[in-house]
DNA sequence: CACCAAATTGACCAAGTGGTCAATGAAAAT
DNA sequence: ATTTTCATTGACCACTTGGTCAATTTGGTG
């Protein structure tokens, strides 16, 4: 399909997919020109238009390619022992925050590309983003005791619960800090402190009595 | 200001607005056209920018006043006296519904704006909606007994936490269900029992035993 | 060298954008 | 009836977009 692109040597190949990356994180899907990347890549229209048959199939390759640099980069990081599910959270939400430190515009292209894009492409890109976290999620959570759990709280609900409300609190987080993140490092005991707090809410609205420590 | 456009009649004036309205929360503010609202209201493309300056503020002017149209309507439904808060978001959630089902393009402006608007227009938009909020947020929660929450879940944190937590809940439906919404009502008995399922899980994680009815 | 095929260029295209402005229409003031 | 004022029009502008294609460069083969 791209082999016309995949036989470029790989420092021309890193110097275009480096400047999709740069461009689609920074504008999103739609206000992203071709015209730019072509600039910052150093290539002519032409030959971008030759490898990627349009706008669209260039950014499902970039997307793709993103994908798996991340999920490589995600299964690097080993876990610890822990059965606590609070703790594996933890854990898991450090990874991500090393993560996107080290390739902020790659994690910038997934929430712009998550975010906002034209409403055909959607579902496409969700069905992506959802086959890898189906493919990963269970070996995250496969070793957790979930007898802690009082009756009525199954399992894939706690996860669902705790995953919803962390994905909420980071996207206030974000929105609180936008154009400021620098703040974020100085703020970040106030943070966990509060993070803390709310998992404790948690704790106690899953937890049977006598697991509650 | 926009006295120009403000001295006509209210036919004409409705008939601009509303064409604003529908092309804003269809295409959000970047891709929404002027000449598409000009055609749609029947006027050219002249006295538009004659009326409004640019875009930019004709997009504030429509923002603002379907902020108005909103709080207006969510004024007009009376609360019941409950004191319970997990009730009192409950009757809150119905009362969004119902504007929602009347006016769903508003809704959806509110919606578009908030999610992607350029970059340098969010915090202006979000300071809009955020003032609206803090104004009447208090309004709906000064009836509430605090006095069920065990130690250290302070009620402003209380509220934060199940507001987050429903509006992550909301959005997540909302994507399940993009683009088959009348599915939504088939489900309702499901969402609901799913929904009070997690608010079980949030009463047991900020009641102190004893108020756990 | 000539020849060919593939890689690459960039001028060009149609379509769309937000915004302008001279020209016109209509109504009000003289 | 004439002049003045203001509302309104739509052709037009400069610019950007994704995408095309004839023309050129490049590199390998006989």
């Amino acid at each position: 399909m791209y082999e016309n692109f995949e036989n470029l040597n790989e420092d021309k190949k890193k110097k275009i997919l480096d400047a999709c990356i740069l461009e689609f994180a920074d504008k999103g899907y739609d206000k992203a020109s071709t015209n730019a990347i072509t600039k910052e890549a150093g290539i002519s229209k032409g030959i971008l238009f030759h490898y990627f048959k349009n706008k669209k199939a260039l950014f499902y390759y970039v997307l793709d390619y993103c994908m798996q640099s991340m999920t490589e980069e995600f299964i690097k990081y080993p876990l610890t022992e822990t059965k606590d599910i609070f703790q594996r959270f933890s854990e898991l939400g450090v990874i991500k925050l090393k993560i996107a430190q080290e390739y902020p515009y790659i994690v910038k292209l997934f929430m712009e590309a998550l975010a906002s894009p034209p409403e055909e492409m959607r579902s496409d890109i969700e069905k992506k983003y959802l086959k890898a976290s189906k493919e990963y999620i269970p070996t995250f959570f496969k070793d957790i005791d979930y007898s802690k759990f009082r009756g009525g709280v199954e399992p894939s609900k706690a996860i669902e619960v705790i995953t919803l409300f962390i994905g909420a609190l980071g996207e206030k987080y974000l929105k609180d800090y936008k154009g400021k993140e620098h703040e974020l490092f100085q703020d970040y005991d106030k943070i966990m402190a509060e993070y803390m707090g709310y998992m404790e809410i948690l704790k106690y609205g899953m937890y049977s009595l006598d697991s509650t420590n």
